[in-house]
DNA sequence: TGGGACTATGTCAAAAATGACATAGCAATG
DNA sequence: CATTGCTATGTCATTTTTGACATAGTCCCA
């Protein structure tokens, strides 16, 4: 049995609708699924040569634009197996690097006042992505997404999520800011 | 001006409030500063080496108990400044790697049972996460940590985020769980 | 008709991250 | 008195990720 990387399962997950093709996966792994797990188009063609190599996918080939031909990949039994059966296990507990609470922690040694701008344009930030979110939902929502024997309520489920969580991330930002103003005014004084 | 990796800044904050050892860091890396940026000892030894290397910390050294001197690192006046200038730049946007997330962008492809035990686990383990963020979160807040001009201010905030946001991750997590068993009776039908 | 954007596939070097190995004193536990 | 765990520092090979380069056809707009 190959063993297949996490970026090879998420190329997995996004052929498990239907077939693409390495281009159609970089799209994705920018907007969708983007979201929650992202790869360059230099990680995508190599790793899709691997998993076809494992038998976990196969591709049809037609003349393409560039020099190159173009290839329509697609699940084979084996990787929809292979898929279903890392979906149910419980994930490694990944790391999950954010760089604006890095900075939150060493906050003492930047001045208030910049760091109040510094939150106030996270929670803006966070706000313009929020309303993307919803307007995401709201539109599967309106084709039945919300349906979970609906194919795309899994993507929908993803959206929910940050439509939940984005609005807690903004007030937290906006507390922040309130509390570096307090700061600057009581250090003022 | 020498640039400095996401590490080299994480190290940084890490040193704001006061000299460490390599291996404090390594500690750090795992548990506080570690639930939003991790590092592995074979990446923050070399990492503190390239930082006094560029004159952004530097270190005292005595006798340790292995066969290695014992060094304590803390920042010159140009590694506060280096930091501080970073702290308030708007972070470059990053991909949040979640696994569990992903999983339920393709859950159409496994078993709805399975994909229940799978929510319930992942609630569970929020849980527990939750209950260690709650007791460092109040730990910190009856030694004035919550008071913003307190040295241990940007912990604490970073654990009120936690605070905030992991209940809506459990949250989710069950609805997930209800969606899952919603469907699975369907199915039986 | 020239320039830019989009479709489409790939390579390469360099940087970052992981996991395993190596060394050694000191303290506690059984 | 042997084993285990903690302090403490580092290396090494491998894997993963990034960022830049390369090619070429079609479509749209000015």
């Amino acid at each position: 049995m190959a063993t297949v990387s996490a970026l090879g399962y998420a190329l997995l997950c996004a052929l498990h609708r239907g077939p693409l093709t390495g281009y159609d996966l970089v799209q994705r792994m920018a907007k969708p699924i983007g979201y929650y797990w992202t790869a360059r188009q230099s990680q995508i063609y190599p790793e899709l040569a691997r998993l076809s190599a494992a038998g976990l996918i196969e591709h049809d080939a037609e003349d393409g634009p560039g020099p190159r031909q173009r290839k329509t990949h697609r699940l084979t039994a084996a990787g929809r197996e292979t898929l279903a059966a890392w979906l149910v296990e419980p994930p490694a507990p990944r790391a999950p690097r954010d760089e604006a609470v890095l900075k939150t922690y060493a906050l003492a040694a930047a001045d208030p006042d910049r760091m109040r701008e510094f939150y106030l344009a996270e929670a803006e930030a966070y706000q313009r992505r929020l309303d993307d979110f919803r307007a995401q939902h709201a539109e599967l929502r309106s084709r039945n997404g919300d349906d979970p024997a609906h194919p795309q309520f899994g993507a929908y489920a993803t959206l929910e999520l940050a439509v939940l969580s984005t609005p807690v991330r903004i007030q937290w930002c906006r507390w922040m800011a309130e509390r570096m103003a307090e700061l600057g005014r009581r250090r003022a004084r």
